[in-house]
DNA sequence: GCGTTTCGACGAAGCGCTTCGACGGACGAG
DNA sequence: CTCGTCCGTCGAAGCGCTTCGTCGAAACGC
């Protein structure tokens, strides 16, 4: 493999001067500079990662501490990952990914000062989060996904949960639903301190109030099963409900089987409006569902720039975002049951 | 940040002792060690990655290359990353993530050549891959998930699909079906060279015609609608159809929504049984599909032991593997119609 | 015309570690 | 008691790059 050195020696310059033309960090001639590029080409020369990052104390790594979740990955963590790959990619910079729970804020504080990531983007922060406080303390550079439970000065990027729940409410109340149920993430999740069953939550009873009506907000184990059951107990609770928002994939299953079980069509009798949905999924049911899907993708590019602006002095800031899900057209919604035909149009969501 | 050089002189020992200490490259009496290892409990040591990096050519960075598709990712690629990060971190081993398509070998090329990784794990494999070539010439030990068109001594893991649709075809045939047919990926993924699309094709019909039976394979969009037309098509083809064998997860949902409108039951009339699914994928449906699902995790960690294995030469080399996909109980697979109560239980699938 | 900038290039000192050769002392063999 | 071994340790030479200080020569001002 050529180093510098052979750069250098074929253009008949110095290391240093090979170096700066690379860098730019220090003017060249033109004529130097095109000698250089000349000899490099020839040579099929790469810098050599190792080296540089020694020397630069710059190891242009980013981690990306995700979910190791039992229970497997969404769709949305897909493709935040993916995205926040290729956004890092574009900058000349590599993504490393780092499988650590909340718990291992230990093993985050030895990988970081082992000094092989620049910077660390946290997915799945929960609102008591240690290893955030680790990051921190170690002044690396670091952006969460999510926010921890004081909304404070730490650099983030999240979904906007209240702008997200407060459209679904008035997607549905635009629609003359006035009998709306929400089925959450778990009461497990939340014990977690997993912040979206939260934000959610509080998003939706207040969207719901400062319309006047009344929420009915469960709290349900993501599976089918569950889902099912679920739609039992809000019945019950209120048997004029006329629609659901759901965020929580796997219960919506059982929530749509239930329904329709119960001889229910969706969505002339009942809309279902579901949130925070990954990819690909509302069409997973029959009726495909109306979905407010979560923008993971926007999410993973974003909190990458965020990073390298944290990372890398010269590049622009941006701001912390927040970023709302976006409305995907499905058949799971319908104006309220009893309404007049002319109403039949779905508003846009926004 | 504390060096080694403040870790030896803190233990009154040279630099060189505590590299040796560190590595077990020499041998260090008991004394000295214990001596070294406060030092660097005390100073909070670790090492520099960097700086062991460049001195040793080794980053302890395995690179991902991985399918930055449009579609987003599936569960089962997910899975897959999660369980080879996991796994390489185990091993002491960092895990980049590389977004490149099969078209992107050059790019390969560089980062290969930049020393960034030690080794590497190309996902999705192309029939022909200029990728691989690319890292056979470059001399990167590399490991493939999938395979090349000629099963050649490359190293690879992948997926059984010979045995997987054997499996299906034989779980069915049990059950007394004799007409099945076999909803298969797109021709578009075909003619990108997609592997699992032939190798299953091939593997379904050699399993029907070794029964003597008749096979129905079909290649179909992926999307619900797609899924739809081809029930039409394949019920049109063999009306007396009693099963399905599906490996594209979107378009079953059509299936199952088309069989359903047509006022044929699952299982009772006619059975699902869907291949190389997603985690999670069988509960979406109503009736719960009966899946033989992806070994996503597995895939993930045997390709990184195996990529360890041929970058570090200390590591019990491991065989190439197939492995076939795993029965998951539905209830979208019973006997088929019109035999007898008897025969109702469903046989395991091997 | 001479002193002073400015520009472009050079040499050398690290970055923090691995690894090779060497060396002193303890120990067993003769 | 002496010589050869082996064990444990040390010093130094890189790994391939960045970056600082420096310096010659061309360009400038008065």
């Amino acid at each position: 493999m050529a180093t510098m050195q052979d750069v250098a020696r074929r253009a008949q310059v110095s290391l240093s001067t090979v170096s700066y033309a690379l860098s730019g960090t220090r003017p060249v001639s033109d004529a130097t500079r095109r000698r250089i590029e000349e000899a490099m080409a020839e040579l099929g020369y790469q810098p050599n990662a190792m080296a540089r990052g020694l020397a630069s104390r710059r190891s242009h790594v980013l981690a990306l501490i995700y979910p190791a979740m039992e229970k497997g990955l969404g769709g949305t963590v897909a493709e935040f990952v993916s995205s926040a790959a290729e956004t890092a990619r574009e900058n000349g910079y590599h993504l490393v990914l780092w499988p650590f729970r909340t718990t291992q804020a230990p093993e985050v504080r030895d990988l970081v000062r082992q000094g092989m990531a620049d910077g660390v983007l946290l997915m799945e922060v929960a609102l008591d989060d240690a290893r955030v406080d680790v990051l921190h303390e170690a002044g690396v550079p670091y952006t969460m996904i999510g926010r921890t439970r004081d909304v404070s000065d730490r650099p983030s990027v999240d979904i906007d949960f209240e702008r997200t729940t407060d459209d679904a409410v008035a997607h549905l109340v635009e629609l003359g639903h006035e009998h709306v149920a929400f089925v959450n993430h778990s009461q497990a999740s939340a014990d977690d301190g997993y912040a979206p069953t939260f934000r959610a939550e509080e998003g939706f009873v207040a969207a719901m109030r400062r319309r006047g009506l009344e929420p009915h907000a469960l709290r349900v184990d993501e599976s089918p099963r569950a889902g099912r059951e679920a739609v039992a107990t809000l019945l019950e609770r209120e048997p004029r409900l006329t629609a659901f928002v759901t965020m929580n994939e796997i219960a919506t299953f059982g929530v749509v089987a239930e329904l329709q079980q119960r001889g229910l069509a969706i969505p002339a009798d009942i809309s279902i409006l579901s949130i925070v949905t990954s990819p690909g999924v509302g069409e997973m049911s029959n009726p495909p569902l109306t979905t407010l899907h979560a923008p993971g993708a926007e999410l993973g590019r974003l909190g990458v720039q965020k990073l390298l602006s944290l990372v890398d002095g010269s590049r622009p800031s941006t701001p912390n975002v927040l970023i709302p899900c976006v409305l995907e057209p499905g058949s799971s919604v319908a104006p309220a049951a009893g309404r007049a035909p002319d109403d039949d149009r779905e508003p846009a969501a926004r």
